[in-house]
DNA sequence: GAATTGTTTGATAATCATTCTCATCTATCA
DNA sequence: TGATAGATGAGAATGATTATCAAACAATTC
């Protein structure tokens, strides 16, 4: 998906940001293709493109586009960073063992008694839930 | 909640562990209130009744816990290792800004529809979901 | 209850993802 | 053009966790 710098700068100019060269590069490499990235890997691919990128720059980034609802964190929680270009509603399942993530569709929740049960104020309106469990491989080694 | 410590040997029998003193203060500290303890807040309250307690073997204990069932890890998935003695089915209300944890009751989720959109051979038997959102006084100060 | 054997402990070094620091560079506007 | 704010790159710093290893201990056997 490459797109034109001017496309990019629309983009990053409705949420404040300079376009950078840098941002593009990282922003397209992880819109190129469905699928969970770590800091690491983007700036592995990063990196072919831009052979002076930092990693720095790219964690920078990465956290800025999320916080600007650009790309989307895949657990909030996790220890370490990953990143995902898909801001569909869906759900994470999360082996416990090797802690890989996949993708579930999420109509499995009902939403009216999870905010009844929620503690009152909890804002729950784009609730992401991530369900653990042990992955098929994972299963079968033990 | 002091165990005797034949109360606590046997306990651990079960799990084919040692009957350390070490393992029985650990295991009491976390066990005598409800909760979510990271390994520095236990390290903290084990130190106060053996003070020559090292770190790591906090960390050993607590992971060797959660092996064997006798704790719970909060998340499977987060930076920071948190247990809970708290073994009821329930399961975590996270915000995603401060990632403070609530438990909340599990009663929200399609159980059925959930395992038939899991994919063949992921284990749910147990499943343990952590719902993202933000939290109370996160919101109020936004 | 002493000897033996394997496990556990404590101190500390190592690791690894992430964040920080700061000097340099770049873009844009006055 | 020069000034100013923001972005970048290199590497050091951080902080939670893990690894290492000698010394201490628990459990089993005699």
């Amino acid at each position: 998906m490459p797109l034109s710098h001017a496309q990019f700068r629309e983009l990053a100019w409705k949420c404040g940001l300079a376009a950078t060269h840098q941002r593009q590069i990282i922003y397209e490499e992880i819109v190129a293709a469905p699928g969970h990235y770590s800091a690491e890997r983007v700036y592995a691919d990063v990196h072919k493109r831009i052979p002076s990128i930092s990693l720095a720059t790219v964690y920078n980034n990465l956290k800025l586009f999320v916080e600007h609802g650009l790309l989307r964190e895949v657990s909030p929680h996790t220890s370490m960073l990953l990143v995902e270009g898909n801001l569909e509603p869906h759900h994470h399942l999360v082996c416990t063992r090797c802690k890989k993530v996949q993708d579930v569709e999420g109509d499995f929740i009902n939403y009216k008694k999870l905010s009844r049960q929620a503690p009152r104020g909890f804002d729950l309106t784009q609730p992401l839930v991530e369900v653990f469990g042990i992955c098929r491989r994972c299963s079968a080694n033990s």
